[in-house]
RNA sequence: GCCGAUGUAGCUCAGUUGGUCAGAGCAGCUGAUUUGUAAUCAGCAGGUCGGGGGUUCGAAUCCCUCCAUCGGCUCCA
């Protein structure tokens, strides 16, 4: 017998060699029924493994992150088979659970092409071999065994991934005619794998090796219920009412033109008008917290970037440097603004009680990112980064950093982003090539952001080898409409360029000594925070942000003329209104996915302007009854006012 | 850059196998209507069907190529 520890820490006996299912059947039926998946000391195993030793477990019903990568594992396994039925001789890469579903990468060879046409098919055939209800069947295997296996079948993919894994850690997996070399774990048969979508094709590069052969990648995402496939396909399609493409169009935020070139945002004077409110929120900010804005320009000679060893990193896959009628002069448009803030540093002697010196600039720059890369406005080729650099000495290193975790912090929580992830980014010692600056210094400096992160408790998840060349990063991470993460505040420490540009200070022992230098911007960039603003308010920014305050809705053309003057009042007041002309033909309604997102509607007719009213009404709250223009006025300056304040309060 | 898909009026879209296929709604303009918040009526104007090349008697439709966009991969100073 066995003892078998539950979550609420009671114990039971049980028959060594008892499986995960066979507990939740001594439970109860329809536990039985439910449970996809059971934890043995915190490790997912599959229901039909048995446990011989003594053992906490816990049993995941759908619902549970353990439960929906059991299913959806096996769901990518079910989809394998499918494809192995149907396409016969197919080669398959990786096939894991992801977030939200599953996907395998699979070479059909090059006669045969999947496209988007043979989704539904495949689907089909995986309904069809999920309702044979084949079990999924644990094999333990020798690396040999392994390699023999799937060498005759001739999978170059899988024998690759056996040579890389330890002997005696090879399982296998079968269900029906599909073997998989594969860890777990996975439901205990196919049947409740019902409700099945095949999401999309995506070419992916094996092993993520850009210079490997690309595989076909399939993602699709699978259901105990259809009624729950429905759900969550119609959450996907709510979403994208969302993308800030969509909504930066219908507002009139941004366009591109094809004739200015990919990936280069013009901003509509609405998205000026909000980028510049951003831009002061941020500036005032900052300079609270000592920093001075400084200006430089958008290009500097190609020996700067050969000093800062940008230029020996990026050089060959930026835009290309401008010549001029001189003979050998270059410059390159500026793709970061930490050469000129350096070169602003050592324009004069600077005292140990100088530090720290805070440089701050809304600098424009520019990046030739791959053309495939290019993405509405999170990733450009042009963009303005919040940017500053602070350069300080090492025993203030500790607080400045803190101090920028701060900034960030109280921006966020002044535009309301409460869901972000803290990332740390450090180097992959194991590859040289990508960094520069010494060992020492790379230590030091990493030590410095884990310590920072520590003291103000933060959760931060630690990614290797995600380090920028020059130095470590905090990056704060947030998500967009469908999901998919974007890094916005970013922190990085840098010993490397008061190196290599030869930055110093005097100190109180009167010696020469180099400063550190910390790279930070909070929004990331301007473009980037706008479209994550815009996903995660649906357009509907706070009021002291947006930028139409009110709409300004006549009765009749009659007061029109009553309209402008009640527009031109309130401008006098910084209070921005739009009068929907539209709505001057009777009848006419200004469209919701407009209106709804201007806070204040007022409405001026025959009553309003014969008393000098409006009649004002806020979405989503309904009647406020007629107010006098002025009263108007001071209300919502006062409101934005109350915003700001309780913003720089936080 | 790579894999796959898409590109028709300012916007959203229809256009069956190449032959009245240059269309609709909204937006715009001109009139009429004077009406309290999701749509008043009539008329007008809008497009080298992403660009270029080819096949054909004939191309929005088939082929090639370039450009852009979308979903991924890779990349992201």
């Amino acid at each position: 017998m066995i003892n078998i520890k539950f979550p609420d820490n009671s114990v039971r006996k049980f028959e060594e060699g008892i499986t995960g299912l066979g507990i939740a059947k001594s439970l109860s039926n329809s536990l039985a029924r439910e449970v996809l998946a059971v934890s043995v000391n915190e490790e997912i195993w599959d229901l039909t493994r048995p446990i011989t030793r003594d053992a906490e477990i816990r049993l995941h019903k759908w619902g549970d992150d353990e439960a929906s990568h059991a299913f959806w594992h096996s769901s990518a396994h079910l989809m394998a088979e499918a494809i192995e039925v149907l396409y016969p001789g197919t080669k398959f890469g990786i096939g894991p659970a992801i977030e939200n579903g599953f996907y395998y990468d699979v070479d059909t060879g090059d006669d045969v092409a999947i496209t988007d046409a043979d989704l539904p098919r495949i689907e089909q055939k995986m309904k069809e071999l999920s309702s044979q209800k084949s079990s999924f069947i644990r094999e333990e295997i020798s690396k040999e065994d392994a390699l023999k296996l799937f060498g005759q079948k001739g999978d170059e993919y899988k024998t690759e991934l056996i040579s890389d894994l330890e002997d005696g850690t090879i399982t296998l997996y079968k269900q029906g005619k599909f073997t998989d070399l594969c860890r777990g774990p996975h439901l205990p048969d196919t049947s409740p794998i019902k409700a099945i979508k095949l999401l999309s094709l995506a070419g992916a590069y094996w092993r993520g090796d850009e210079k490997r052969k690309q595989l076909t990648r399939i993602y699709g995402i699978t259901f105990p219920k259809q009624a729950m496939l429905e759900e969550f396909l119609d959450k996907l399609e709510k979403a994208k009412e969302r993308d800030h493409r969509k909504v930066g169009k219908e507002l009139e935020l941004f366009t591109f033109s094809q004739r200015v070139g990919q990936g280069l945002p013009l901003w509509l004077p609405k998205g000026a008008q909000l980028r510049e409110r951003l831009e002061n929120f941020l500036k005032r900010v900052q300079r609270k917290y000592g920093y001075e804005q400084v200006i430089t320009p958008h290009i500097g000679l190609k020996d700067l970037y050969i000093t800062s060893g940008h230029y020996e990193k990026y050089g060959k896959d930026s835009f290309q440097p401008i010549s001029t009628p001189q003979e050998g002069e270059e410059f390159l448009l500026k793709p970061m603004n930490c050469p000129h803030h350096c070169e602003i540093y050592s324009s004069k002697p600077r005292s140990y009680r100088d530090l720290p010196v805070r440089m701050a600039e809304f600098g424009t720059v520019y990046r030739y990112e791959q053309s495939g890369e290019l993405h509405g406005l999170t990733r450009v080729r042009g963009f303005t980064q919040d940017d500053a650099h602070i350069f300080c000495r090492p025993d203030q290193l500790k607080e400045e950093f803190i101090k920028v975790i701060d900034i960030i912090h109280h921006i966020f929580k002044a535009l309301d982003f409460n869901d972000y992830i803290t990332q740390i980014s450090l180097r992959d010692k194991t590859d040289h090539e990508k960094y520069i600056g010494s060992d020492e210094n790379w230590e030091k400096a990493e030590k410095a952001i884990i310590a920072a992160a520590e003291e103000k408790k933060l959760e931060t998840i630690i990614e290797y080898g995600e380090a920028a060349f020059y130095g470590p990063k905090l990056d704060f991470m947030v998500r967009d409409a469908i999901g998919r993460k974007w890094q916005l505040g970013t922190i990085q420490v840098d010993y490397n360029l008061p190196e290599r540009f030869e930055l110093e200070y005097t100190g109180a022992d009167n010696l020469k000594h180099r400063p550190i230098m910390i790279h930070r911007a909070p929004f990331g960039s301007m473009e980037r925070f706008v479209a994550v603003l815009i996903e995660h308010t649906g357009g509907k920014f706070p009021l002291w942000l947006t930028p139409d305050q009110a709409v300004i809705l006549p009765i009749s053309e009659k007061y029109h003329d009553y309209a402008e003057k009640v527009s031109k009042f309130l401008n006098n007041y910084d209070i921005r209104t739009l009068i929907d002309e539209r709505s001057e033909k009777i009848g006419k309604k200004i469209r919701d996915s407009e209106l709804k997102r201007i806070p204040y509607l007022l409405i001026v007719g025959e009553k309003e302007a014969a008393s000098n009213t409006i009649s004002v009404r806020r979405q989503g709250e309904g009647d406020k009854g007629a107010m006098n223009l002025e009263e108007f006025a001071k209300f919502i300056s006062q409101e934005v006012e109350n915003q700001l304040e309780s913003i720089d309060t936080i």
